[in-house]
DNA sequence: ATGGCGCTATCAGCATATCGAATAGATCCT
DNA sequence: AGGATCTATTCGATATGCTGATAGCGCCAT
């Protein structure tokens, strides 16, 4: 038998692969263009067969590196499943988290499809609502954990910005309209008082023509040109354009971000939640 | 996506678990027993599981190291055929390979079925003699390869010795009888010579009651209770029992083996199966 | 034609991970 | 009690893989 192939040189030799370049799967392995280029020199060596024809551009596998990534593939995935199985969490049980709904819609689904990747016994249910009724709930007990917006003046351990825009109809003018129609999230919401607070600075002359909890009622007011609003960069649907101080509005402050937790709820399972999400969202940022 | 295993730890996890211990793994993954006792450990950090149960004389897996020895075992044999498929040997054709048939019935299988697993598509043809006739017939050009027992004054680049014993019937003792009745191999066979001379440096007086170059024949006759042999303990059948200096009968030299090669059979595959044997024969000398 | 950009390959120096040899400690057996 | 067998640990050597810098090549726009 031979020398069992090193995994970690075949998650590089993927990354390249679906990358199309060494340098471009560098980041993806955490390593540096040199050390996957030598890595992949490795590898070939290894096995003693060329698995890359490397062009000006890109990089390609030729015949027999698309046989072998395919073992690649099922070797990294069943590493995958040897770790679970060694290493399966053993906690389970649910953790209602409660969440401002432009978050649930555009935030939330790639982190919670990571998290229960890792904790498959875990339920979390998900609890949508602005992000002043969510610090109500809590203090309830009706939540574990929740993603807020900080009020000015609150308390919070802020783990992200998040970029605030003006946003309006690709094809309307709303902005020019006196006094200015925005939409606006429900009072009490950090994101109505950062719009509110800046047209105050700004001594901007606004109407509000509409006023919900609801971020698709205010995407569909904004699309149909009936008005402009603020909202998170992250949260902006492809329907929508990003204005600003351009079109002389004024400029809009970033949201900050924060985890509240229910000192009650002190299972593993809203720790190792809590924990996921500090540093998922940290990290994005 | 944690970090792939490290297959080498994995290779030597199963050879712990299926040798039952840390010292007897060593070798067979070519490492000495604190590198081995340090990889386990290793393992088991990364892990974050304790694997295996560590007795006074044993080692065993626990729970969690039987479902990873599973997982081990697909890994492994799997990256077998990563392997193969990138390094998959284009030699094909046939090798003749001459073998005595003691050696054809025990000793052969397991490595021609290992050779098989690397080189799929050479056909490894198997003719069954005494080893001289197996030297006649190699020069003959009939063989590629042949495995032969060394004669006396024979030049023979010896790769393995082979314990050689006397073997009796369970249930008679043919060794008290006198002249001593012995079953011999052909003449001209160094297992015979072997024999004829340990007894004559003895002078022990014998009556040869059986000659053949069947192992089936000799081994029925001893079984019989009608005579003692000299075997090739690898040889042993389970229904005789190996008898020696106790029961009065002078000690045997070993059997020394060796690999002639037709200077003619200069195909790869030959090649291939000739460094084969060597090594294999040699490691488990 | 030239300069800039994007990419891979290579080199030198450094950090660290792994190894073997020696030894300590524990258990078992005679 | 002594010896054998086993695992764990320590220490020093060294092999290995990495980063950062740079050379070389091809492509593209001016």
């Amino acid at each position: 038998m031979a020398a069992p192939l090193d995994l970690n040189l075949l998650k590089t030799f993927v990354a390249v692969v679906e990358t199309g370049s060494l340098s471009n799967a560098a980041p993806r392995v955490g390593r540096s263009q040199s050390a996957v280029s030598m890595q992949m020199q490795r590898l070939e060596d290894m096995v003693g067969n060329q698995l890359l024809v490397r062009g000006p551009r890109t990089v390609t596998p030729n015949a027999i590196g698309e046989d072998f990534l395919i073992y690649a593939r099922r070797l990294l995935k069943l590493s995958d499943e040897a770790w679970a199985s060694v290493t399966r969490p053993k906690e389970t049980g649910s953790v209602r988290l409660g969440v401002p709904d432009d978050y649930a819609a555009f935030l939330l689904p790639p982190v919670l499809s990571r998290f229960a990747e890792d904790h498959p016994l875990v339920t979390v249910e998900l609890v949508c609502e602005q992000s002043t009724a969510l610090v109500k709930t809590l203090a309830e007990g009706r939540l574990d954990l929740a993603i807020v917006t900080r009020l000015p003046e609150q308390p919070l351990d802020v783990v992200r910005l998040e970029r605030f825009v003006w946003v309006a109809s690709p094809n309307h003018v709303a902005w020019q309209t006196n006094p200015l129609p925005v939409a606006l999230f429900e009072p009490g919401c950090a994101a109505r008082m950062n719009v509110l607070q800046a047209l105050g600075s700004a001594d901007r002359s606004y109407r509000c023509t509409y006023s919900s909890a609801s971020l698709l009622g205010l995407v569909a007011v904004v699309q149909a040109g009936l008005a402009v609003a603020g909202l998170a960069q992250r949260s902006v649907p492809p329907s929508l354009r990003v204005v600003g101080v351009n079109e002389g509005l004024p400029a809009l402050p970033d949201l900050e971000i924060g985890i509240l937790r229910n000192p009650l709820s002190a299972t593993p399972a809203v720790e190792r939640l809590n924990d996921f999400l500090r540093r998922d969202l940290a990290q994005r940022a």
